[in-house]
DNA sequence: TCGAGTCGTGACGAGGATGTGAAGAAGCTG
DNA sequence: CAGCTTCTTCACATCCTCGTCACGACTCGA
């Protein structure tokens, strides 16, 4: 493993899934998730709040750097990126919450079968 | 350093290959593996930092001594010379990565197939 | 149930970043 | 100096990201 260990790594821990801004990169059980600019910082912004919702003007406002204008469905297009790549990184797991007419919440969660219901998913 | 046999000889691992940069080589399955100064000195930093995002910039600082010029691709045109010659020498098997807008990160995957399969190149 | 508003999703084009081949310069060896 | 390798730079090709749109599905209150 890495022989070198970084005193100020900011490492978010989202269930399976690390963030860690400062080398750009998200992992999955170790791999590595190939993300784009926004797509890293969105995922940064959301898991530094994690678990709470988080309204859209406010996400915007973090990971562009700007107000939002009315009607403008940018963190929408990129929540949607970010899910497809995690759930092809994490198949059985959800991590971006939609609340409806609120924003969206980062929580990990198993998907599919009720959050009891330990066993795990059929891995295609 | 000494041309004598050194004490202290660093073996960086990544998958099938190995480098040696105290005898100024590097080996796939054994066989050894010809690089240039400049290939072999990109490929040992890179190894020196495996599986972690490194800017051009700093890339170029540690192999080429000096402060990299904006525009400056020779960064680029190395790590080509360096995928072309490790994909001879290890077909079915990619090292260097490039992460948009980022840099380079080094670590063993196999090609041909998803990157999830990847299991992060660590020693085996 | 219905309608208005909200959200999911695929696609597209512009602009910028990276991949790639080649040519000439520079260095090395005998 | 001749012949070879390596280094640097360039131009063009290709790929990726971003922002946006359009359309359909969904949600919730009336």
């Amino acid at each position: 493993m890495s022989a070198t260990a970084r005193s100020s790594s900011e490492i978010i821990e989202i269930g399976p899934l690390l963030i860690i801004p400062d080398e750009h990169l998200a992992r999955a059980d170790g791999r590595v998730l190939v993300l784009s600019i926004r797509e890293l910082r969105l995922l940064t912004e959301l898991g530094r709040r994690a678990d709470r919702i988080m309204p859209r003007e406010e996400l915007f406002r973090l990971v562009w750097g700007r107000e939002m204008r009315s009607g403008d469905r940018s963190v929408d297009v990129y929540v949607r990126k970010l899910r497809v790549k995690l759930e092809d990184a994490l198949p059985g797991w959800r991590f971006i919450h939609t609340h409806f007419g609120f924003g969206y919440r980062l929580a990990a969660e198993r998907s599919g079968r009720s959050q009891l219901d330990n066993t795990a998913a059929t891995t295609e």
